[in-house]
DNA sequence: AAGTGGACCTGCTAGC
DNA sequence: TGCTAGCAGGTCCACT
């Protein structure tokens, strides 16, 4: 589910609510992807700070360390002052004075993990190694093109990777390389000077319009408050195969890319 | 070093 | 109706 849209939304949803209430308890469900790195007793009594995000990584700041959390394919989070039993997928409650914060994860490849700080321990580790954010002044077509000298591997996993912009997982790569013009199986380093300017700045729109539409909810992406995103609606060539493209009218091909779907218009995007 | 493929885990859907 | 194969928003790791 969550790329950098979502993750977004759903810290917004949540990051002054949870501000400053205090921990009351821990409920650790099935595991999750990495252990959590610390006894949950050691958590409770201490409050929440700011809520901020790396990529596709949240940081919960505590007074003490902090938690990294990542939604992997399936999880999202909520935080409501009442919340039920926890069902078969809730493998995570931090139980607050305000509310509890909860993350529900059917496949379980998200993660919570205990860290000093964001640039120590487990949490350093994890984020070592991101590529710049998408929204920074550093990312742009410049920053693109000196990423990509030398990578012969496709645009689309470039962008996939992470290593050199952080945000666009599968959708967003397929949505912003449409948007560009781009063929997703252009090799990286065949990627113009002016195609990565033009690229780059798709990318920020793409992510920045799902952002405002409160992400895509293809099945059951939901924010901190339940509510679903609609950007879904507003994707050009993902999910759309065989359907006529909406610029040109081409019909929309579904490929396969480092064992992942893409979806591209073979009118509008080029080599 | 860069690139590739497998691994993790569960649920849903299309097709027979 | 019921079973099965294939697919899904991520990313780490081992191997070539």
């Amino acid at each position: 589910m969550p790329e950098l849209p979502e993750v977004e939304v759903t810290r917004r949803s949540f990051a002054e609510r949870i501000r400053g209430a205090e921990i009351t308890g821990v409920r650790v469900g099935k595991p999750l992807r990495w252990p959590l790195g610390v006894d949950p007793e050691q958590l409770v009594a201490q409050r929440v700070g700011a809520v901020t995000r790396r990529g596709k990584y949240l940081w919960l700041a505590l007074e003490r360390g902090g938690l990294l959390l990542h939604l992997g394919m399936s999880g999202s989070l909520a935080f409501a002052s009442r919340v039920g039993a926890p069902g078969p997928h809730d493998h995570f409650d931090l139980v607050t004075r305000r509310g509890t914060l909860r993350l529900t994860d059917p496949r379980r490849f998200g993660a919570v993990v205990w860290s000093p700080a964001p640039d120590a321990g487990a949490a350093a580790k994890l984020l070592a190694g991101l590529g710049v954010e998408p929204f920074d002044a550093a990312f742009d077509g410049a920053h693109l093109h000196a990423a990509l000298r030398g990578r012969r591997l496709s645009i689309k996993d470039a962008l996939l990777g992470g290593r050199i912009v952080v945000g666009a997982g599968n959708i967003y790569a397929c949505e912003a390389l449409f948007e560009a013009g781009i063929d997703p199986r252009t090799r990286g380093d065949r990627v113009s000077r002016t195609r990565c300017e033009a690229l780059a700045k798709a990318i920020r729109q793409t992510l920045s319009r799902a952002v405002e539409t409160g992400g895509s909810t293809l099945r059951d992406f939901r924010d901190a408050h339940g509510m679903a995103g609609e950007f879904q609606r507003e994707a050009r060539v993902y999910g759309r195969e065989g359907l006529p493209c909406v610029r040109c009218g081409t019909t929309i091909r579904r490929v396969v890319q480092g064992q992942r779907a893409t979806y591209h218009c073979p009118g509008c995007q080029k080599r």
